[in-house]
DNA sequence: TTATTGTTGTTAAATAATTAACAAATAAGG
DNA sequence: CCTTATTTGTTAATTATTTAACAACAATAA
């Protein structure tokens, strides 16, 4: 858990591991870092910068050691402990990243999906999908610690404050409201009505 | 249709108006820079800056006419014609959405869905749900231009080779899969992996 | 042995985004 | 009529992010 990097650059840093999870490592066990730009559609010089922030070094000739970088990469953005993720809302889009996380090496885990309809199923294995009456009491007893939310807009505050109360130190905002949380909470906004006005306007130009 | 501003304006343009809509502009018709700054969390000169490279003035004292501001974002981000966008395995997220888009005056509308399971069904009023089968037909059919998707990862790449081979403009990727798309395309990126891991980074600091 | 080649690590330059600063303008209150 | 208080519009300063540039290095081939 290194401190201090820029945003973006942790961001990638994710995208790396994730890419170089999904390649053939085992056959070819270095990569340059142009080959790593190519495959993610970004420049060669960003990777041997954010790298350099990790001050995590390849070899001049075979490039970077996948493995060792995938390590490097985990000690460095991953939390010390297993940190628990809870979807609130999110219906089946949620399946993909809570097999990617529950599966891969990594400390996240997703160990709840909460619905607003009455009756709930269990919506992928493993993980238990439960009626949102109870979200306050199992984000407790789970020590879950971040949310996605994606509720309709009409209930996201009322459930936010019930998130917040409940004692979670993030929470990726998928609802086009503007949430009150206090200073100690992160908040990432994800607004998709603004990120279609934006693709429309720039696919219109 | 104002060319050349820059991605945040663009982006934070909708927000405004979003916020706006839902103002009770009737009984109060006009707004200060720092009342709006307010309500979105931000930089009361990031609005009179964004505002001003709309070429859109206020009164020195009475702020901002809401009616015209909102009526002048609609002329700069919104398309002349109106443009469909379609969700592609998308699940009960896009609901939101297409009602806003539906209903308010905006140039965008959400003009199908589509599942990958077999029975499709009316998702939502209006909104008509198709098998992903069909996709190819209605995307030209009904002339959708932005895509929405959100599928699997494993399905993502032959599906988005039929998307692009419909003659859409652009994709909204929620996919954690790098798609191959021409230049003319425009492509946004959303993925939510790297983002968890960033707020877990950011929370554990 | 000695050039040639290609890649890293790192600093510097360029670009983009945000925030600050303040002149100009004008309502309101004495 | 003058002063005070505000707020806009705009430019400048700051900060963040991306990209370029290149020295240092070592493998390879001449």
């Amino acid at each position: 858990m290194l401190a201090n990097l820029p945003p973006n650059t942790v961001e990638r840093l994710s995208l790396y591991r994730r890419r170089l999870l999904n390649f053939p490592f085992e056959e070819k066990p270095f990569i340059h870092s142009h080959q790593l730009a190519h495959l993610l559609k970004i420049n060669p010089a960003h990777i041997r910068r954010d790298l350099m922030l990790m001050g995590f070094s390849g070899d001049v000739h075979k490039g970077y050691d996948i493995r060792k970088l995938i390590k490097k990469i985990g000690q460095t953005i991953d939390c010390v402990q297993v940190q628990k993720v809870a979807f609130v809302g999110i219906g089946d889009l949620g399946r993909t990243v809570a097999e990617y996380f529950n599966n891969a090496e990594t400390r996240l885990k997703v160990a709840a999906t909460f619905r607003l309809t009455e009756e709930p199923k269990v919506q992928f294995s493993d993980v238990q999908c439960y009626n949102i009456s109870k979200m306050k009491s199992i984000i407790k007893k789970e020590g879950i610690e971040l949310i996605v939310l994606a509720v309709p807009p009409s209930y996201a505050k009322e459930i936010s404050k019930t998130i917040i109360a409940a004692g979670v130190k993030g929470i990726l905002n998928f609802t086009s409201v503007h949430l009150e949380v206090p200073e100690h909470i992160y908040i990432e906004e994800y607004d998709m009505i603004s990120k279609l006005e934006k693709l429309s306007y720039f696919t219109n130009k």
